[in-house]
DNA sequence: TTTACGACTGACTGAACAGTCGGCAAATGT
DNA sequence: ACATTTGCCGACTGTTCAGTCAGTCGTAAA
């Protein structure tokens, strides 16, 4: 395993525990078994290394979600798989996830590029205007529709992690979520 | 104006603006224009100021919600009045509302006693239970009802300040959001 | 065999920071 | 009038940490 790999995870094991400053160089260097200045070998500074994790973090999660969720018989369905996708990569990553909310609401978002940021999402709101056009979902703003779908995953998300419900029963809340999602849009 | 409140109020400026622990308490001192000794006396710790400055957020915003909130004559019209003075609380408080989000993110939550937020949530999840033996809304667990009005209460929050909408524009948005919401919980 | 290279090391440093402390001035009590 | 407490000050300190750098080691090209 490289050590760029092995820095990238212990750093968010630490700092989904101990928060950003909380955590310092020397002790992600420790966790990940290697010496302090490699850190610095791989990512010129502390910020770096987190803006880096953010980014790894984000392009796994696209491409769970991508994978499992495309081209289904309804739309419904395709929107189904989605809200799937990402509750159950959100449940199995519980630290990336932590990881990520940590980042949304710390000042480091900053250094992510508006753009990088837009052309993600472009593949979603594509889909929501697709339905919106087919008179499947309500006309309101796609950003609005996206906002409300995602936020509603993360709360669930917190919701099963507190609950840590068996898996046929969290299955079930998941679903059920979903119907009262779809509920709300259409 | 006590020098305890100015504090308060540069430290929640600063901590939104550079984080909990980019921002040394030094400059907190600075800009509350007291001696760095000052903040010491008031708050032992900077984790204790920071703690403090969480319960003191906290205790402001459900007195607003509380105060603009009771006793309708609907349950519906109830329920809506609390998302309503949550999210107007919010857009009036924008720095705050970031502080607490930044917090429930954080190490720190851990500080806050168990018990506590359970006592804060109490009204709410009362209301709730009244709402299902009614036949109002739909038989789902209350903290599941709780969990999916906050997240979506935050998301339009993100909402409306990314679109930076005119008062009556945003009086739209949220009133239609509220709408979606009880579609999706009745 | 020699040279060159780059991944990796870990002791070290300078700066920054949380928290201390001795003291001052004004208010409050006696 | 004096004593005591309280609110406040800001220079100071011990520690911690991000980042540096001189150098090691294995590999591979010359």
């Amino acid at each position: 395993m490289d050590k760029k790999q092995l820095l990238l995870n212990a750093a968010l094991k630490l700092f989904v525990e101990y928060g950003f400053h909380g955590t310092p160089t020397s002790l992600i260097a420790k966790e990940a078994g290697v010496a302090n200045g490699t850190l610095f070998h791989y990512f010129k500074t502390k910020d770096e290394l987190i803006v880096a994790l953010y980014v790894d973090i984000k392009s796994r999660m696209s491409a769970h979600v991508f994978e499992n969720a495309r081209g289904h018989a309804t739309f419904k369905e395709t929107v189904k798989e989605q809200y799937l996708a990402s509750l159950y990569w959100a449940l199995d990553n519980q630290l990336q996830f932590r990881f990520v909310e940590q980042f949304k609401n710390s000042p480091y978002l900053a250094q992510i590029a508006p753009q990088e940021m837009e052309a993600s999402l472009k593949p979603f709101y594509d889909m929501l205007h697709k339905g919106i056009k087919d008179k499947i979902i309500k006309p309101h703003p796609v950003d609005m529709l996206f906002t409300l779908i995602s936020s509603q995953t993360y709360g669930i998300n917190q919701y099963l992690i507190a609950q840590n419900l068996p898996k046929a029963k969290q299955h079930q809340v998941i679903s059920e979520s979903f119907e009262m999602l779809w509920a709300m849009i259409t």
